[in-house]
RNA sequence: UGGGUCGUCGCCAAGCGGUAAGGCACGGGGUUUUGAUCUCCGCAUACCAAGGUUCGAAUCCUUGCGACCCAGCCA
């Protein structure tokens, strides 16, 4: 397995930490356990889109391999046809490569239904496994409760001849849904709930993505799992804390199937990121209810969210690396991710000047019909990323913000009467301020001193230095600013999570004006908008005659106000 | 109060018996035609608590306390 040659590949100064993970891989290794073999697998149902949380798996995963020389598969777990779909196989595969990696082997559970229908009957004959009458509701009762054993079914103990019988039976489609299952024989009165009997096989008569109406009998995650995981040859099968309690029931099937692999599975912490939450069933609720534009509406955690909004795999990449690996349950701060993709476009994304909120400034001593084409450079900290052209006119805009009557302490931006610099271009100073009928603020009247393209003016101090745009050469843009999805730290807490959504997540700013640069700009491209922000050009939306910019995340912002 | 797991700085996280790495955040200097970047400095006598073992403990033992997960024919 390889990091894909068309994303950024993991630079040597990508920090590697140490984890309990690699730990143990080192160790077998070490001990030549595997016969010096790494072999994981990412293993997700196709029952939604990928989010942040499955990132950190996936870093997880293919990185443990890729840095031993392994394996990876990508395996679809999908053994639960009422809840898959092609569509999600689909964006599930498309966000694994855009993240930047590559599987070895792609498999599917469902191409090893045969198999462990065999291993199944195999179970039934060594009397490990029967077929049980119970309904749903009668097996809870007899399952017992968590400080109370649970009772053995009355089936428990039927021949395995009818066993047989009846499981062919149950394959060829002779009983309804529900009316009967296969269980493991293990151990009503174990203190782990998972052990006691637990469903391997279940009547769904559902049309599956990939094997269609060929079975109306499904395998349970348990026990397709740890087969699918000993039939690939997998050897550290790592997976979240939840399934700890399970892990008795991987190893004892897989202790009674004699298989040739006995994968080690191992459990870490799932990642819980502040202000947004991770959890399939609810993120599809967003989606559904429609409080938010999709799976890839760049609010969503999701990776086609992310992506959306500007977010790069290595970005990401270097998220899962940070936050590191443990059995500790943890909260992520958003200050760590917005770390991240803030140090990776700043690093690479080519500045650009955009205002979001224009001013009109009419520069009085600018002769009328001039345009001068001032160069000025891509990167401030590279200048192997080249120079651009920028017309400059007799109008500018500027951003409202930009300006202030009654400036508050330390500002140092345009005032009555002050100057400041125009990146890239000319020292100006407001003479005029002009106001509508309501007092608004519609233009400014300033003059431009000619003595300082490239120089500082003679005997005195500009401080300020803010963007601009010619109002004659500029774009009309609109800007998507998106903030937290959620107003809450832990939207989880909530009786309903949906109260804790941020009303504000979304501020769309329509009459935006950019620099005649950003004419050809493709989709998905990423800029940085001087002082105000990462900005990505939208892949989705087209508005007629307009450039539409989504906001990755803001500058980062120092300045004390009061 | 059955079973499983976890407790090191505001948030992550190294550490594995030899005397508390690092990152994010935060505070303060410097550079800067982005209040960005960059850079320098500061930031746990302390590792959930209490006992014990040891010359020496975050690391070993004991006992507490706190948190999370499990009673789907979901994964």
């Amino acid at each position: 397995m390889s990091i894909t040659e068309n994303q950024e590949s993991l630079s040597p100064n990508e920090a590697v930490g140490a984890n309990f993970i690699r730990h143990i891989i080192a160790n077998d290794l070490k001990e030549n356990k595997h016969n010096g073999r790494v072999a994981t697998r990412f293993p997700p149902e196709p029952n939604g889109y990928l989010h942040i949380g499955h990132a950190k798996s996936i870093c997880l995963n293919f990185g443990m391999a890729a840095e031993n020389n392994g394996t990876c598969n990508l395996r679809f777990d999908d053994t639960n046809p009422e809840k898959e779909s092609v569509e999600f196989m689909e964006s599930i595969e498309r966000d694994v490569q855009w993240l930047g990696f590559k599987w070895t082997e792609l498999h599917h559970a469902s191409d090893y239904f045969e198999q462990l229908y065999g291993y199944a009957v195999e179970l039934i004959k060594q009397g490990k496994a029967y077929v049980d009458s119970l309904s749903a509701d009668q097996m809870r009762a007899y399952r017992g409760t968590l400080t109370e054993p649970g009772k053995e079914s009355p089936d428990r103990n039927r021949p395995i001849a009818e066993s047989l019988d009846l499981f062919h039976r149950m394959r060829a489609g002779e009983f309804a849904d529900g009316q009967c299952v296969l269980r493991a024989k293990i151990d009503m009165a174990s203190p782990n709930i998972n052990m006691r009997d637990p469903v391997i096989y279940r009547i769904r008569r559902a049309h599956h993505h990939r094997t269609g109406n060929d079975w109306c009998l499904y395998p349970m995650y348990d026990y397709t799992h740890c087969i699918s995981d000993a039939l690939e040859g997998i050897t550290h099968s790592l997976c979240t804390l939840e399934f700890e309690d399970h892990r008795p029931l991987y190893d004892w099937v897989l202790d009674q199937l004699q298989t040739t692999y006995h994968p080690q599975q191992i459990e870490f912490a799932r990642l819980q990121l502040e202000y947004t939450i991770v959890s399939k069933r609810k993120l599809n609720q967003l989606v559904t209810e429609k409080h938010v534009n999709g799976w890839d509406d760049p609010r969503m955690p999701t990776i086609a969210g992310l992506r959306r909004a500007g977010y790069t795999p290595k970005a990401i990449r270097d998220f899962c690396e940070r936050i590191g690996i443990t059995k500790k349950d943890s909260w992520i701060e958003m200050s760590v991710l917005e770390y991240c993709i803030r140090t990776d476009l700043n690093e690479n994304s080519p500045r650009v000047m955009a205002v979001l909120q224009p001013l009109r400034i009419v520069i009085e001593n600018y002769p009328a019909d001039q345009t001068e084409l001032l160069e000025i450079g891509n990167h401030p900290q590279r200048p192997e990323l080249g120079k651009r052209n920028v017309p400059f006119s007799k109008v500018v805009l500027i951003e409202q913000d930009d300006f202030a009557e009654n400036p508050p302490p330390k500002y140092k931006r345009l005032i009555s009467g002050g100057e400041v610099r125009l990146r890239g271009a000319y020292v100006i100073k407001c003479h005029e301020v002009i106001k509508d009928a309501d007092g608004r603020i519609t233009e400014l009247r300033c003059t431009y001193d000619t003595d300082t393209l490239g120089k500082n003016p003679e005997g005195r101090k500009v401080k300020g230095v803010i963007h601009w745009v010619s109002e004659e050469h500029s774009l009309p843009a609109e800007a998507r600013l998106y903030g937290r999805l959620f107003k809450l730290p832990n939207p989880d807490n909530e009786e309903n999570f949906l109260d804790a959504l941020n009303p504000d997540s979304l501020e769309i700013l329509s009459n935006c004006r950019v620099e005649a640069s950003l004419a050809n700009a493709q989709p998905e491209s990423r800029y940085q908008f001087e002082r105000t922000g990462y900005f990505c050009l939208d892949s989705v939306d087209d508005i007629d005659g307009k450039l539409v910019f989504n906001r990755t995340v803001t500058l980062r912002d120092n300045w004390e106000k009061d």
